[in-house]
DNA sequence: GTCTATATTTGGATAGAC
DNA sequence: GTCTATCCAAATATAGAC
């Protein structure tokens, strides 16, 4: 948690393992009897965001029904899910840490999820629901939007991460939609199962 | 430039000087002749991207007119301008270097850009045009499809940067906006001066 | 305007005591 | 599991020649 806090503020190549000791509340050298190296705590964070994300994604991506609800049913997910994580997650996946070799097993991990938004999009393209945009670009959108979310999350601790979540998913959705909003209401309002 | 992809890359602290100067052709050292200091090449890349921002972001929040249609206007300059710019800057804003107090007179001036899209923010929802969501939220949801947007253009560089604009800010539109779709093409299709 | 050489600081990681 | 002491590599910046 400290270490996420420190990567988000400063990156992670600029936060010291001197920094994270201290946040912690003890000596620089003992962090290397809980992580094997600065690089394994990095891992860790994602492996605690990611390793569900791809499992909950690509599962989306293979159901059946309209894509637009089962893609606001993956941003409510993701997104509450990210908000009640004790972490501060953005820079991770802001910067391009991920490029670095030894990591390539998480930039893999991050692909996946990748293709299953962008195959559940083109789905939702090819319905007529999504307007007609490139999925690479929507994508990246919806990264973003979600570290919008993360970081209002940050700035305002009190607010209920159930109604951010649904609130951002609804932002997503409205901006991809080809639909009148009194329509999207009606698709969003329904509580399904996950 | 070189050093705003190399920034963007791997981050402001995590990118040597020795990078920056092997990435124009000459040795490390060389660079002090034309920058007092690291620091000096980071605030030259915010000058370049904000100044002009910021004056343009004030005067549209002080117009009249419709507060829809003067931020999209607003962030279709803001885009073209940015993805026009021969720089990669989505890590000089998503990171927090500007909190650094040696920082302070930028972190001030991007401050003023982001009071003055909320207040803009602020009154579309006075007159009913904007969803009621807290304006520090849409204000950084602002932000961060703007880096959306850079990103996309960094990875695809033939797109045209102009329909990327048109693009990005009607999406930002949808996402806040209460009227239907229809109401919305009007609004936005219309050839307005700057 | 660029170079080589170098001063100085800071960072990741290890050794070994307690 | 934490500590002190320390090694070694890398980074910013300066000095001074060409």
């Amino acid at each position: 948690m400290e270490a996420s806090a420190l990567f988000r503020r400063h990156g992670y190549q600029a936060t010291s393992t001197r920094q994270i000791a201290a946040a912690v509340g003890i000596r620089q050298p003992s962090l290397f009897h809980h992580f094997a190296n600065k690089q394994a705590i990095l891992e860790a964070l994602f492996s605690l965001s990611l390793d569900n994300a791809v499992v909950v994604a690509e599962r989306t991506a293979n159901a059946s029904g309209s894509a637009a609800a089962r893609l606001h049913d993956y941003l409510v997910w993701d997104l509450e899910t990210l908000l009640s994580l004790p972490l501060s997650l953005s820079e991770l996946y802001s910067s391009d840490i991920l490029r670095a070799p030894e990591l390539a097993h998480w930039a893999a991990k991050l692909e996946s999820l990748y293709l299953a938004l962008e195959k559940l999009v083109r789905q939702g393209i090819e319905a007529g629901e999504f307007v007609a945009t490139d999925p690479v670009l929507i994508r990246i959108l919806i990264a973003n939007v979600t570290i919008a979310h993360i970081q209002y999350a940050d700035e305002r601790p009190d607010r209920d991460p159930k109604k951010l979540a649904r609130d951002g998913a609804r932002f997503v959705l409205a901006g991809l939609s080809n639909m009148e909003s009194a329509h999207l209401d009606e698709l969003i309002s329904g509580t399904r199962s996950r």
